[in-house]
DNA sequence: TTGGAAAGGTTAACACTGTTCACTACTTTT
DNA sequence: AAAAGTAGTGAACAGTGTTAACCTTTCCAA
């Protein structure tokens, strides 16, 4: 049974590398220059090879989806020890917003396109999307405990949950698809974006200190 | 000259037919069925021959980027006689919220996609991002106003503006991904996007008013 | 031990994509 | 009438995702 094991091993092995070398592409080349024939001659074989790892391009898309999601809830596992509600809500916020800045491929992979989520309602029963809400439970929780010490009283924890995230969601989308800079550069000498997301995460943070 | 002119005018007339042919690819079939051989042959003509007319593909993209605008600055137009501030302001929410759930791939190209912006980063002398300057300006004079009438008070323009700006975008940013969608099939029975995107504006809006 | 099935991988091809080059016709100007 | 410019095209290049047919090599049972 060793030699069996060993190939099924070899065969993980290779699956693994296919996905490294399409992360190593898609962070130093963008997703444009994700092809599976560059994929492939990374790796050292043919393009049809990957075909007997992944089902399709989307699958290999997908993994680097869910990838990302690992790395998010990488960065947000120390928040969790953070006792007080709201510092811990400011801290998701905070932490999303690097993670953006710091990835903006995984980002654009994990929020913006649309090609991991059609992935998931082609190929799922019924669209379950594990990486998401795991994440998402974390706000709603920590929402629910802001609930608990004042603040966004008599709100609906969900909508309150989906409105901050569209808020913090918003500004990375708007940095990763360039259109905040084409807007600073037009209206404003300043020409920092990173500051400008900063300064507008706090604006918004302002207002959800009012609700207490 | 009245020949040189018919002349000149039909070429004018095919380079709208163009920008029709791909609009129409582009509404009916979405982006990604938008190609040149296709809008070729929508208008019965060569492929090679919108190349006489648009520089590439993105120069057709970036023509429907601005049409998107028009039709959004017409949409808010009416919004200018609405005398109370903070009624405007939320009326250019709501109106914004309309158009991208009306025109979602237009609203894709138009804030979402990074080839427009990269497009205007290329071919100007410096980025100016007129069309979205514009929009951008309308909000921004409608926040002073709200500022005169007492609210956001010691509050930057700006920085209330972009704040703003990305937590509406965010909600239809989420939902032209479908990420809105997956996330309510996850952690609610619900389905209807449109009445939580409402929702989650509402929330917002509740926000906004604490300031006064 | 040998025949056949299965596994792993590749080559060639299909149907696309954006884009360019060389080449027609035809019209205008000199 | 010759030269120059204009509008349009067919063929081709380089690239994409994907599939079908084919080859080895390995494994396993008769």
């Amino acid at each position: 049974m060793g030699i069996k094991e060993r190939k099924s091993r070899h065969k993980e092995d290779l699956r693994k590398r296919i996905l490294e070398a399409a992360k190593k592409l898609f962070v130093t080349a963008g997703y444009e220059a994700t092809s599976i024939r560059k994929i492939a001659q990374e790796i050292e074989f043919s393009p049809t090879t990957i075909y007997l790892y992944y089902k399709d391009k989307s699958d290999i898309i997908y993994a680097l989806h869910q990838e990302g999601f690992l790395m998010l809830r990488q960065d947000f596992q120390p928040l969790m020890q953070v006792e007080s509600p709201f510092e811990r809500l400011k801290a998701i916020g905070k932490c999303y917003l690097r993670f953006a800045l710091a990835h903006p491929d995984f980002y654009e992979v994990m929020f913006i396109m649309k090609d991991p989520m059609k992935y998931l309602e082609v190929n799922c029963v019924e669209g379950e999307w594990e990486e998401g809400e795991r994440v998402f439970d974390f706000l709603l929780q920590t929402i629910r405990d802001c609930q608990n010490a004042g603040y966004f009283s008599e709100m609906d924890t969900v909508e309150v949950a989906v409105q901050a995230w569209s808020s913090v969601h918003g500004l990375c989308s708007l940095h990763v698809s360039g259109h905040l800079k084409s807007m600073m550069e037009v209206v404003l000498k300043d020409n920092d974006q990173e500051r400008m997301i900063e300064r507008a995460f706090r604006v918004f943070v302002s207002y959800l200190e009012l609700t207490k």
